[in-house]
RNA sequence: GGAGGGGUUCCCGAGUGGCCAAAGGGAUCAGACUGUAAAUCUGACGCGAAAGCUUCGGUGGUUCGAAUCCACCCCCCUCCA
């Protein structure tokens, strides 16, 4: 099972999943033979976000080409900071927070790489455990020592902070480039580790960890980022109006995951395909010729949607989000069983409860937060709008009065009420 | 230090005493069309059902009335030294 390293970088071209790469043609033959590769993933909350998916795919694709993956949750530099491109000083989370973070992660991380296969079976390991016994006067001897100040003041991430009026950049943050260094070249010292991913704007601090293992301990070590990831139309991926797409089926449902891969453009969907799928790049090919032929909705979106939903959130997870999907949008909804409508509640459709006899349309939308404004509040008088807009749907059906009311007795199974505001906001009341 | 230009509603950008909640464009949201698309067209776009209330860097002032005039302050830009 030992790996070709011409063939990993080929397919990684052709994903377009390279930025850059450090002395190209070595890392290339480096990876002929089975190597330790490694990707930080800092806790700056309870849960990874879809931002992370790239580098955590590239892990996973890592270790089917026979490498070992090691995904390192950085309990010591989350506490820390990393100042790359944040425009501000971060606020720093207290210790107990990061480790409960840390925690979190490291199960999200675990479910995209595979910790039974023997020579490359991965591992999770945690910087903080190296990091924490390290006393400060050593880390200022052993690791500052290799250190110019006058390299890292023109480093891009540190610069913009240093330029910036009124910000400006601690003494902590600035030292993030040490410890994420600091563990490249521990990494190798421990677990051989040779090579580390991250995103483009890692970049910086991956060179910084590969200067230092060769110091330190006169190892030629590597490095290969990733590239952002951009949409078509200039916004900035992994967010929607209702913010962030988290990994956490807590934080965001598998059907509103689903629904945000399914809602993807077009001109972005292919290339989708290839950065976050494992489907050969031929046949992602084949499905873009076979979409052009297609009149009316393209077969890539739901792919992708499919796909991924079952990467992050399992096969149940693809069934829960198909079949709330399938419901809302088939415009079908009277066909909905009782039994349907308590599972789509528990499939993770938004649901708020309602535990009077009746409630008046616009207080609904209210306080199912459906009423927003543009501007992101809520509010009785968007409410009112959107009713007069026809925007507004009480179990497929338009209601334009604007003294409309729901009652218990007319909601369906006395139980439930599925507001629809615009063409894919949903929201069910459940009376209780 | 000297000279000049500027800070307007989410963004850009008009507006120099009442007709200004403030042109126009973008973004956003909704409607039509469609594929839960794109493009296009239409509407909305400070809060409020309304009366009204709160906005034009900040604080005071002039005035019946100010985003618009005056004073001071804060911040940005350009040129000169």
């Amino acid at each position: 099972m030992s790996g070709n390293g011409a063939e990993l970088i080929a397919e990684f071209r052709a994903r377009e999943l390279l930025a850059q790469m450090t002395s190209g043609d070595d890392l290339v033959q480096h990876l002929d033979m089975p190597r330790t590769v490694y990707c930080g993933f800092d806790p700056t909350a309870d849960s990874l976000h879809i931002g992370s998916l790239v580098p955590l795919l590239a892990l996973r694709r890592f270790q089917l080409a026979g490498h070992k993956p090691l995904a390192l949750v950085g309990g010591a530099t989350g506490l820390i900071g990393d100042p790359s491109h944040k425009a501000e000083e971060r606020q720093l989370n207290t210790p107990d927070v990061v480790a409960g973070w840390v925690e979190r992660l490291k199960t999200q991380v675990s479910r995209f790489i595979d910790f039974d296969s023997g020579s490359c079976a991965a591992e999770v390991v945690n910087n903080l455990d190296w990091v924490g016994a390290l006393s400060a006067l050593d880390f200022l001897r052993d690791v500052g020592k290799h250190f110019s100040v006058n390299a890292m003041v023109h480093k891009e991430s540190v610069r913009q902070r240093i330029e910036r009026e009124g910000s400006g950049i601690s003494f902590t943050e600035f030292s993030y480039l040490l410890l994420q260094s600091y563990d490249f070249a521990e990494l190798y010292r421990r677990h051989g580790c040779t090579v580390q991913l991250g995103g483009s704007d890692q970049w910086g601090n991956i060179t910084g960890g590969i200067d230092l293992a060769r110091r330190l301990h006169h190892a030629q070590v590597y490095g290969l980022t990733l590239p952002l990831i951009t949409k078509s139309d200039g916004s900035k991926f992994g967010k929607t109006e209702a913010g962030t797409i988290w990994l956490d089926p807590a934080k965001t449902s598998p059907y509103a995951f689903y629904q945000f891969w399914i809602n993807t453009a077009d001109e972005d969907v292919y290339r989708f395909l290839r950065y976050f799928t494992f489907l050969p790049v031929a046949e992602i090919a084949e499905i873009e010729r076979a979409d052009r032929e297609t009149e009316g909705r393209k077969t890539a979106q739901t792919i992708l949607a499919g796909e991924m939903t079952r990467q992050v959130h399992g096969e149940q997870g693809v069934i829960a989000a198909e079949r709330i999907s399938k419901a809302l949008f088939s415009g079908e909804l009277d066909q909905l069983t009782e039994q349907d409508m308590a599972q789509l509640a528990l499939d993770g459709m938004p649901a708020t409860d309602i535990d009077r006899g009746e409630v008046s349309l616009s207080d609904a939308l209210v306080s199912t937060g459906l009423a927003v404004t543009p501007r992101g509040e809520v509010t009785l008088g968007q409410a009112r709008k959107f009713i007069k807009d026809g925007a507004v749907r009480v179990d497929g059906c338009q209601v334009r009065e604007q003294e409309a009311t729901l009652t218990r007795q007319a909601a369906r199974f006395g139980k439930y009420n599925i507001l629809r505001r615009g063409k894919k906001n949903f929201h069910m009341l459940h009376w209780v």
